[in-house]
Formats: C-alpha cells, structure tokens, sequence
DNA sequence: CCACATCTGCCTATCAGTAGATAGAGCGAA
DNA sequence: TTCGCTCTATCTACTGATAGGCAGATGTGG
C-alpha cells in the first residue's frame, strides 16, 4: 500500500473534488485512510499546508499523464486530442470535478497558498496548450486559442456535473473539434 | 429599503458566490443585514431552504434581466451578444463568479433541493439560447450549441476568477463570436 | 553486540470557536 | 388579542489545532 502521506494527498483530493475546500475535514480525512486527526496534523500540519498540498500534487500527476505536447506528436497523436481524453477520464472514471474547477471557483475565499497554486496549475495548462498549438502549426494566438481550449472543458465539466449528464459534456466540447 | 427577506437572499447569494454553499453561515448573513441568525432561520428554517431559495431568486433575476430572445431581436439586438455581455457584468460589477458555476460544481455535497434548482438554472438557460439560436437562424443542433456558449462563459469565469485576470475571459470566449 | 539516545508516526485527550438548529419570551402593529 | 418578526439563551455536533505520551525503528558510541 501507498504510505499514509499519499492515502491522504488521495482523499482529499477526492473529497475537494466533489465538494470544494470547505467540503473536507480532518477528520474525515483521518476516518479515509484508517488514522486519527492528529496524525493529519502530522504530515500536514495546517489544513491550508495540506490544501496547497493535494494542489500541488494533482498539478503535477495531471501534467505528468499528460506527457509533453513534443512527445505525443512524435508518437503520431495529437495533443490537442490527449488533452481534452485527459479531462474526459477525469469525469468518467473519478465521477467528479477536475480540482482545479472547483478551487477556481473557490478563488476568492481560499488560504493564499491554495489560491496561489491554483494559477500556478492554469498558467502550467496555458502554457502546455499554447506549446501545442504552436507545434501544430497555428500560426497566431496561440496562447488565446489555449485558454479557450481550458475555459470550455472546465465549463463542459460543470454543466455535466451539475445536470449529471455525460452527454452534455460531449456536446459542450464539439466546438473544440472544429477547426 | 428592501425587507429583510429579500436582503437575507442578497447577501447569501454574494457569500455563495465568492465561496459556495459550504462558505457561508446563518451567523455571517445575520450580522450582514443586522439581525441575528434565529431570525434568518425563521425567514428560512434549513440551511437548505435558504440555499434553494436563494438559486431560485437568483435564476428568476438573471432570465428576468435578460429578456426573451424574442423580445431582443424585435429591439434590433443580438440576443446572444447581450447573454454574453450579461454574464460578463456579473463577473466585472460584483467582482465573482456566477451563482450556477460555484453551485454546478459543488453539485455532488448539495442538499437535494439546492441541486435541483441548480439543474433548472441550467435547463433554463439552455432553453433560452437555444431558442435564441434557432431565431437567429442557426439550421441545426441549436440546443448543442446552446450547451456550448453556457459551457465557455461558465469556464471562462472560473479561468478568470482563478488568473485574476478578466482579460483571460474575454480571450476565452472569443470563440463565441466567430461564427 | 550492547546500551543509550533519537527520530518517526501514531495515539489519547483536550481546547476554543463555530456550525445549524430550537424553545420560548418580548414587542409593536393591525 | 393575535400576528409578524425579532430577540436571548441554549443545545449538540463538529471544526482546526495543540500538548504530551508511547511504541517501534534507526542510529551511534563503547
């Protein structure tokens, strides 16, 4: 089994997932992964510390899976096209939000490490996306054309999310298949 | 002044959204319009009550502002063009996100009758563009293109919030007016 | 190899603060 | 007098956080 610091990176991951910073406690944390507060307190020892934690955490799990856009062209696969699976797993396989959608959201009212870390995963996004773009030949605006690409699957992702409903996440996405 | 029903929606309806439903309380509200909070729980017995209340007036108030899509064509404007612009005054007057895009993502850990109120939010609007859509002519899959300006205005101000940055947001949906 | 010391990771117990919620009294207007 | 609205006072449950103890692993000097 992983080590307890990670089982807990994981579950708050997932509870801030699906419902928000506001929307996990130590305890609850604690009871996840079979140990006692104090010892959440531990390995982090303010719940903002373990915030920007699982923040920082899932920003580089998510941009390791992803692979560098020079990579994935080199294998013969768009990036543009891996990215937006990436996003699309995240909601069919985990059921809930990407966590940067929901502390996005969150922006004004989180601890400002959390807050911090949450434009450092954006800006980390743009500048992959724009990498991409760039290397399939867009010419201008690159770096527009990804945060446009960013803004519609965090946007697909909510109304999905809250009609419950794949479908639409699909069809909120079509735009990003027309070139 | 407004009573104190309608100051109580007010001031949990900017909690709400600078936050979520989890950021605000019966206490905050209370020393917010000068009462204290048994006197919000009189006008509004559950925390959930209150949450779906306060969906339900803000969904009224934004289709009440718009006007129907009828109504604009015949005033020579473009309907789409003034949903846009109506989103975009929520995020630069009162300086945070929309209602529906905090309570969308927090879908998962709201009580029932707040998501609900959330799936109207989005049905609604969903009905009006694509109602907006066809009376400007658009042939086919109106109700999928609908789906897709809500989805980038929604993820549009999530970048924005996040970036601090409402320069983000206009660059995001600038692929609303490229028709 | 042994004795002592330190470190790691967890525990129990507890704190002050705040959450949502309720009971019952007061008070002014109709 | 009754109704509408607010109050005080209080409840239980939970929040993040801290103090201090304890067992086991690790390391170090003799």
């Amino acid at each position: 089994m992983e080590n307890k610091e990670t089982q807990i990176l994981e579950a708050a991951e997932k509870m801030v997932r699906e419902g928000g910073y506001n929307a996990f406690s130590f305890r609850e944390i604690a009871s996840a992964v079979g140990i006692k507060s104090s010892s959440v307190h531990y390995h982090f020892p303010t719940k903002a510390d373990l915030g920007a934690a699982v923040a920082s955490y899932y920003t580089d799990k998510f941009i390791d899976y992803l692979g560098t856009p020079e990579a994935i062209i080199q294998a013969g696969k768009d990036p543009i096209d891996i990215y937006i699976k990436a996003f699309r797993n995240g909601l069919t396989e985990d059921k809930c939000m990407c966590l940067f959608g929901m502390l996005g959201a969150e922006a004004k009212v989180l601890p400002a490490e959390v807050s911090a870390q949450t434009k450092v995963f954006f800006e980390r996004n743009i500048e992959w996306l724009t990498q991409a773009y760039t290397l399939k030949g867009s010419k201008k605006d690159t770096r527009s054309k990804a945060i446009q690409t960013i803004s519609i699957l965090e946007g697909a992702m909510i109304i999905s999310n809250a009609m419950n409903d794949i479908e639409a996440f699909d069809k909120a996405i079509a735009l990003l298949y027309v070139d």
